[in-house]
DNA sequence: ACAATTTTTTAGCTTTGTCTAAATTTATTT
DNA sequence: AAATAAATTTAGACAAAGCTAAAAAATTGT
């Protein structure tokens, strides 16, 4: 991706992926309050910081107008996402933590700097395109396949995909998961919905069980697609 | 290793680990401008970080009388040498990063917080005792084999163990092994030392040869030591 | 439309880690 | 043992990134 020549601090990184995330709720430009809520901090050191990433031309922002990354930033933030997300798949996949425990070390990670090092763990990782939690993987490029991660309440009869994440991690909605024998990283087959409560009858490891349409929407399914 | 339940900033742990790099060369006190020049910054700053060190009991100082680390501040220092090192085998042996490309990814690893990460990590790479340059690694405890690395032209003759680095880089050197069939991870067997000229007789992969005393003085084993 | 509220910015201060220049202490040398 | 040199510390400044309190702009409600 983008090898920015330029220097950026640790806080820099943090705000750039901030705005990124919070443009990618709302399309338009990022409120400075929002920014701040987001980073645990002030609106007056947002005014300041982005201040400073304007004038090294990472976001657009005009005094009260709000913020939004340019070209050069939203590729930014893309190359550190690519990094944290490569990283929460080397800690699942080689290190053997679960997909919940990896957030913390991967915003360690992903500021880690050198391009050969993550070359070298994409391809050490099998150029996965997907993180633990379903989220896609950015390339070099900064180029990725759009989310192909929906609630299986979301999705029509048929469609297949790895179960890769919850909305709702509370401790009985998992124990219900696990008496039902559903895992994280399990394939499942949607073969009905009844239209009279939402329920969803899915194809599972063990056979083919019923689920409540409360249940549906709290699980996340990566959907098998063909590029 | 010691879970040192105080923040430490990234300069904090740069100083601490410079400290200890220098106090094992000179064994007593280190002396301001020494740090300064590891450093790569102006003795004045010295002062200052080794008067917040002292405060938080790191180090013990003395006006005009340089610095030594504390027992806590050893175990740190250790805790640091021993994340440096299992990131130097994880990038060697998993990422292939050849052995001298490692040193400045590591600088950075080394700072990742997160003792779940670095028991995993040995875990993962099998609980290694020395890293690529053949460089003791701690336990968590701080505990570690003295260095079992020597130089050829140290070691008695019938010695035996593995390359694991060389002191002079030239390409003419470099050249030199690969001609040879020298490479590190070889294990080798020291077969016999004229007297007259220094010379020594090795046994690789592909035969005994013989290698000059500027050679074997260039070239580092690291010991097959049962413990 | 204009007053009240919310959002955003400005101004000035703090901490961390650095610097330069000057002062002080220690070491060396005759 | 005094003089010179070297090493170390102090004092005062600066940039980064944050904060509080106050001012200014934008939005909302009636």
């Amino acid at each position: 991706m983008l090898l920015y020549y330029f220097e950026m601090t640790l806080s820099e990184e943090d705000y750039i992926k901030a705005i990124y995330h919070l443009s990618q709720i709302d399309s338009k430009s990022v409120a400075t309050n929002a920014i701040a809520e987001q980073m645990k901090t002030k609106p007056s050191s947002v005014t300041d910081m982005v201040k400073k990433l304007s004038e090294k031309s990472l976001v657009k922002y005009k005094k009260y107008q709000g913020v939004s990354l340019s070209e050069k930033g939203r590729l930014v933030a893309l190359s550190i996402i690519r990094k944290h997300r490569l990283w929460e798949v080397f800690l699942v996949d080689k290190l053997n933590f679960s997909w919940d425990e990896v957030h913390e070390v991967a915003e360690q990670l992903e500021h880690i700097k050198s391009d050969a090092l993550i070359d070298k763990l994409d391809a050490h990782l099998g150029f996965p395109k997907v993180d633990p939690h379903g989220d896609p993987i950015p390339n070099k490029e900064g180029f990725f396949t759009k989310s192909v991660k929906k609630l299986i309440s979301e999705l029509p009869v048929l469609s297949e995909g790895v179960c890769v994440g919850v909305n709702d991690s509370s401790v009985t909605f998992l124990k219900f998961l696990d008496k039902n024998n559903i895992a994280l990283g399990d394939t499942f087959k949607i073969l009905d919905r009844e239209e009279f409560d939402g329920s969803v009858t899915i194809l599972t490891r063990v056979g083919a069980i019923r689920i409540s349409e409360q249940i549906a929407s709290n699980l996340f399914l990566e959907i098998v697609d063909e590029e």
